[in-house]
DNA sequence: AGACAGTAGCTGTCATGACAGCTAACGTCC
DNA sequence: GGACGTTAGCTGTCATGACAGCTACTGTCT
C-alpha cells in the first residue's frame, strides 16, 4: 500500500511539529537547526539533507535568521557561498530540539523488536533504491 | 531511520507527479480525480482520503473545476453540502491517471517478494498505529 | 587574458498542508 | 419552535516543496 507511506510521513511530521511548537519552530526548521548544530554549514548541503532545494533553504534560513537562531556569514574563500552557524539563542533551543525528533522516532518503533526495526529499515531502503533506480537512467 | 519515510514519500510523490505532468495534473489532483471517479462525492470525505482538510479540498476542487475535470452540484437534501462528480473531460483522463499511480506502486515494490511486500505493509501499518495510539489519548 | 561551463544563493510563482475563524444549515432537545 | 451544539465548505494566512530563471563567482581550458 503505497498510500501508507505519505500518511506515515504526514503523521511523523505532525508529531514532531507538535513537539517543537512550544519552541516556535516547525519540523523543517528544527531539522535545519540540528544539522547546522552538527556542523553542516553550507546551504546547498543543508538543502540536500533536509530534502529541499537551495531555493527552499534560502527561505528556511531566512526564517531561522529572522528568529535569531542562525546566522549567515560570508565564506572566506568563495564569495558565492555562505557559512551558516547557530547563534547563542539557537544553541539554547537545541537541548529541546533533538529529543523532539528522537522521541517521535522511538514512538514510531514502539513495540517493534530490534529485528523488526532492522527489517523495516531494510525494506524501506530497498523501496527507495527501487524508485531511484530507473529514474537515474534518463540522466 | 525515521528520515527514510519522508524521503520515500517525497520520491513517491515526485514520480507520480512526473507521470501525471503530461496531463497537466499534480499528484494530489490525480488522487482526488480517482477518488471521485470511484464514487466518493463528498468533499469532506475526499479530504480525509487524500490526507488534507476541507480547506485544502476546497482549493483542490477549485483547481480541478477550473480545468473542467470535476463539477460541484448542490446536494439534494443538505444545503450545506456539495456533490462532486467527474466531467466528461475528466473521464477522458482517467485511463491515464490510474496507471500513473499503479506503476509507481509496482516500481516501489519491484524486487520484493510477495512475502516481503506483505511484511512491509504490516510493519508500516504498525508504525502508523504506534503514532496514532498515544495521540488519541489527549482527545 | 578571455571564453565558458558549472556552482551557490536568491527571487518569483504555483500547489499544497495545517490552522484559525466564519457563515449557513442541520438535528436534537427541551 | 426556538436555542444550541455540530457539520460542511469557504477564506485568510503561514510554511513548505518544486521549478524556472537570474546574478555573481569559480575553475578550467585554450
Amino acid at each position: 500500500m503505497p498510500s501508507l507511506i505519505p500518511q506515515l510521513a504526514r503523521e511523523l511530521r505532525a508529531q514532531v511539529e507538535a513537539s517543537l511548537a512550544p519552541l516556535g519552530l516547525t519540523a523543517q526548521q528544527g531539522a535545519v537547526l540540528m544539522r547546522v548544530a552538527l556542523g553542516e554549514n553550507a546551504p546547498h548541503q543543508l538543502a540536500v539533507l533536509v530534502g529541499t532545494d537551495t531555493a527552499g533553504m534560502t527561505r528556511l534560513l531566512d526564517r531561522l535568521a529572522a528568529k535569531g537562531l542562525v546566522r549567515r556569514s560570508p565564506h572566506p574563500s568563495d564569495r558565492r557561498a555562505q557559512i551558516v552557524d547557530v547563534t547563542d539563542a539557537g544553541k539554547e533551543l537545541l537541548p529541546r530540539v533533538f529529543p523532539a525528533f528522537g522521541q517521535v522516532g522511538e514512538r514510531l518503533m514502539a513495540g517493534l523488536s530490534a529485528d523488526d526495526q532492522k527489517l523495516a529499515t531494510q525494506l524501506l531502503r530497498r523501496m527507495l533504491t527501487n524508485l531511484h533506480r530507473d529514474e537515474g537512467s534518463d540522466a
